[in-house]
DNA sequence: CTGAAAGCGCTTACAG
DNA sequence: CTGAAAGCGCTTACAG
């Protein structure tokens, strides 16, 4: 004999009087409610997770995806425990917890979270990563499970999202670059089918289009969302007949390897090539020279999650009535040195 | 109606049958099986987790406990990532699912477990950055829980570990830099209590010892385990009036702040001053000069947990008959470039 | 305001 | 080899 039935034969009580009080129904005397409190304080009793969910239909669990070992995740780095901070200050607010499903690397994604929602593990799903085309949000969507991602995609459906403004990255890039004379822009993009490349790829074109500067497709480099892709990529740009005097990157772990690579060659970010990165890091103010990039709240960004989800829950409707949100989430320059080289006649700004 | 109940009728069977028939039961017969199989697998039919943890008391989930911004927790980074794909290669063979349970910065830890383990959310548990007391683990031992901890503790009891060799890197480090005519090598280590400062400064220590040098407690810097913190580091070692001619780093992301402080007073590592770091990670390669670091495989540690966990857990003894492991993690050293400053005659080697 | 009882979806002795 | 039934720990209509 344990759990709450312990427990109200200790109070003298039967166990639906015990449950009310704790789960706080009003159909309970002040005084009982009180000695069912401080019993269970004292045994240190909590409904056991598996006699609740049974019986309720929901576990208060909301599931975050990730995918522990997969090119799409090179840069996870802390940029997820920010995220997840917020998430989680959100929810425990409704007493859900978040557990985080880590997606083995020799794991189908989809099977992975076709088992989870079958075998009823959580009420909810964050999912990131989002693909060009993503089999998991078409499942997801006709399998009435409450989800939100991480990320846009274009596979269609009602579903709430939150994604990076990639746009305004990339105009803001080009645009400070072209206005310091720059022509030759390079950009490094994931090669993989992540969405997030598809996005900042056009925005950069559109971009371009707006300042007159005709595209030009050998100047678009695909290569892993690593230090060793951004290695690749300063090693892809040196080698260019006409060499680009500007270059973006589109993850922020490729940076390291570009400096490196660039380093060999003795050149200067900021002096001898200009240098725009994505995703503001601690590393960022300690490279050399200090790297111009984009800053958000990794925590602020959790929360949003959080409460975009919660809204599209039909329990937490009614506290979270905004309905099913697609937001872009902004990203405030950080201007550093390492774009300060310049292509028109002053150099120096 | 749904769930074991709509296959059981559909299949027009008992639902103890399409049960035992799921679970591999050796009393049912071939043909049932194989029909039930089939109609699982193309009704997508999973056992309901809730189900199944109720009745067998187990939830077939593994916890694994992270703190998502603690102190401790600075350098996290892709650490973590690496070990859980490991871990859960293990417990798919039995089964069994990884969930990450990240405790947020402003709740309790050992709140926190207590709460997991009061609400039967998981059959054990793995928690990580041991203090040198930690009461998580004394509560965990108490409460029958299986556990094991990634990090020793001096909190007593019989539970399993698996530790880096920090002596080993300790070591090794203060014996490169003896050898090439280093006495004032100053150290950084983390500036709370987690254990592995102790070990690594213990071990520090009896390495100079060895070699007769005597122990400056000026030269042990406590700082933050981040970039932040090596710059700080740095900081203060330029400001010794003995300055050390060789630094080790207790935490990987230190070193990156190390070198950017280092930098800025012109001094450059390995010409100018001995520097040796912790874990190799990807960042190491593309520093320059290249860091001489140590190696452990991530994926190898994780497995190696949840196997010493499985040996813990009644269930698996059987097929794990080890008992309760120690283990102290080996490293391998990595040279780079930036120990080669020597403080003997011949500088170059 | 409280108690007795039903039932959530499973697994597993127990009969047959 | 299969079926009928009990029961895991809860919550919640339903009576009183």
């Amino acid at each position: 004999m344990k759990g709450i039935r312990k427990l109200a034969d200790h109070l003298g009580i039967s166990i639906g009087t015990v449950s009310r009080a704790l789960n706080n129904r009003p159909d309970v005397s002040e005084k009982t409610r009180e000695r069912v409190l401080k019993a269970a304080a004292q045994l240190g009793y909590e409904p056991d997770q598996s006699g609740r969910s049974l019986r309720q239909g929901t576990t208060s669990a909301i599931g975050f995806v990730i995918e522990s070992a997969r090119d799409a995740s090179d840069s996870v780095d802390n940029f997820f425990l920010g995220v997840f901070d917020g998430v989680q200050h959100v929810l425990n607010r409704h007493h859900l917890d978040l557990i985080i499903l880590p997606c083995a690397a020799d794991d189908d994604p989809l099977d992975f979270i076709k088992r989870t929602v079958a075998r009823r593990m959580v009420d909810a799903l964050i999912i990131s990563g989002t693909r060009r085309r993503d089999e998991r949000i078409a499942y997801l969507a006709q399998s009435k499970v409450p989800f939100i991602t991480l990320g846009r995609s274009e596979t269609p459906g009602p579903y709430p999202w939150i994604d990076l403004d990639f746009e305004g990255v990339a105009n803001i890039s080009v645009d400070r670059l072209v206005s310091a004379g720059h022509r030759r822009i390079a950009v490094a993009l994931p090669n993989n089918d992540i969405n997030l490349g598809f996005v900042y790829l056009e925005s950069y074109k559109a971009a371009l289009a707006r300042h007159n500067i005709p595209f030009d497709p050998s100047l678009v480099v695909r290569t892993m969302s690593s230090e060793q892709g951004g290695y690749q990529f300063g090693h892809e740009i040196l080698g260019m007949a006409d060499r680009p005097t500007a270059v973006m990157a589109s993850y922020e772990l490729m940076t390291i390897g570009l400096y490196r690579r660039l380093h060999e060659a003795g050149l200067m970010p900021g002096r001898d090539i200009a240098v725009i990165s994505f995703r503001e890091s601690p590393l960022s103010r300690f490279l050399s020279p200090p790297l111009t990039c984009f800053r958000l709240s990794l925590r602020d960004l959790g929360s949003a999650l959080g409460v975009s989800l919660l809204a599209s829950m039909p329990q937490y409707e009614d506290a979270y009535p905004q309905g099913v949100t697609h937001r872009i989430w902004p990203m405030e320059l950080v201007p550093g040195e390492s774009d300060n080289h310049s292509q028109t006649g002053s150099a120096k700004r």
